[in-house]
DNA sequence: CAGTTACGCTACGGGTCGTAGCGAAAGGGT
DNA sequence: ACCCTTTCGCTACGACCCGTAGCGTAACTG
């Protein structure tokens, strides 16, 4: 009970003393090529077998490291499945491709591709949904997802409003705080519906659904069905 | 290897012969009560544990039942589990409340107190997970949630047209594929919506934010903020 | 050099899974 | 009534996985 291990409710990974850097940090320091290859094991074992039938033996023997070497870095599955996921989160950009529309097509794109793979797609609801039951998990997801990744919705409606698109942010507290929830109900939108579509409906998130789905959320229902011709064109929107 | 189960694909309970019904059947029945013993013990154990430490024989016991009667009916804890949640989803209803923007928000509150039950939450996204590597039970979580449910679309749709806040559906065989796919879109985006903010965003689905979902949903991302007052009044939606 | 920490290895107790085998119970068909 | 079929509860079982302890060794610090 002296030595124990605390868990950086940051970084999540386990470091001796509660640190998480090297700094001034003595004996011999853990493995940065372990850590690699840890993950990268742990992503190729959701491949190949997907979240319920990943076990830890598999993946220390895929990363050729004792199964000990990983329960000193991460105290569970969920916590390690997370990790290793996340960062590929971070892949996601948002090029500038000239009208809020597209950049709302480009982004749903890739995100669906995203989604698309089989480590992702198997991973992130299972972690959601021990998310749950495990409180530390669920803000481990919030720091290493959802708010990570809001930076999209912001820089988009940015690009938008300077480009006259949307109209600008009310100043103040109170438009500050507006503008906010905003971001966070933009952000569920967009992620929700293609998690949606993707993982529960089980259909193809393709240039059409991104097409129409843009068009939904400019103009919104009563828009949709209006003008015939917007969603039954299938150019490509970067034109 | 002769008198082999077999699953049947749209109920997915097993059955001898793969048939459903008591047609035509000899033998001892199954008992129906143990089937709803069964269905709420897994309920119950849902909420207490959650579904990463759920166990088959926790679930007997609670059930009365022995271990054994579980497997003669449900192959996996996914089926079963799915199962016993996805009764729940036939309690939404889509009360009239006279204008779209209501009916929106009245279908969101109540998804959002379905999704806030401690059985439904963790479920549901770990059978979702799990139906990424297991094509039978993502059939059947297609047959028994997400087909189902589009009926609330479909029915809020129609209202709406009959009210003349939506254009009625263009006819032709071009049109009813097009309202297919607007039904299909309309409700990745609501179900979606609710389903990323409660349970990744973790942040509550209370009446401020289905109002301002509503108003998005409805006018687009353009009319989002200009009009300032409608997402100012706090009042009761249903008044 | 000593001190400290990480690592690989083995072994282990505790738990779950899903099945097999048994005798008994509950129905249907004739 | 009688046989046939199927379900049920029970016990037992092998296989697997989890997460940890203990050990000797390797790596890095001052």
């Amino acid at each position: 009970m002296v030595a124990r291990m605390h868990r950086c409710p940051l970084t999540g990974t386990r470091s001796p003393e509660g640190r998480t850097g090297p700094r001034g940090r003595t004996g011999r320091p853990r493995s940065a090529e372990a850590d690699r290859a840890i993950l990268g094991a742990t992503r190729a074992a959701l491949v190949e077998l997907g979240w319920g039938k990943l076990t830890m033996s598999d993946v220390a023997a895929r990363a050729g490291v004792a199964k000990t070497t990983l329960y000193r870095r991460w105290a569970n599955k969920n916590e390690l499945v997370l990790d290793a996921v996340a960062v590929l989160f971070d892949e996601l950009e948002l090029p500038d491709r000239g009208c809020l529309q597209a950049d709302i097509e480009g982004v749903v794109l890739q995100f669906a591709s995203l989604l698309a793979r089989p480590e992702t797609k198997t991973a992130l609801m299972a972690v959601v949904a021990e998310s749950t039951t495990d409180e530390a998990l669920r803000l481990r997801i919030r720091s290493a997802v959802v708010e990570r990744q809001k930076r999209l919705v912001i820089l988009g409606r940015e690009r938008a409003q300077a480009r006259g698109e949307l109209p600008p942010d009310p100043s103040g507290e109170e438009g500050a705080a507006a503008a906010g929830r905003a971001v966070g109900l933009i952000f569920d939108v967009i992620a929700g519906a293609v998690v949606h579509r993707a993982l529960v409906s089980a259909e193809p998130v393709d240039e059409l659904w991104a097409q129409q789905f843009s068009t939904l959320l400019l103009a919104g229902l009563s828009g949709l069905a209006g003008p015939d011709a917007p969603a039954a064109e299938p150019g490509p929107p970067g034109a």
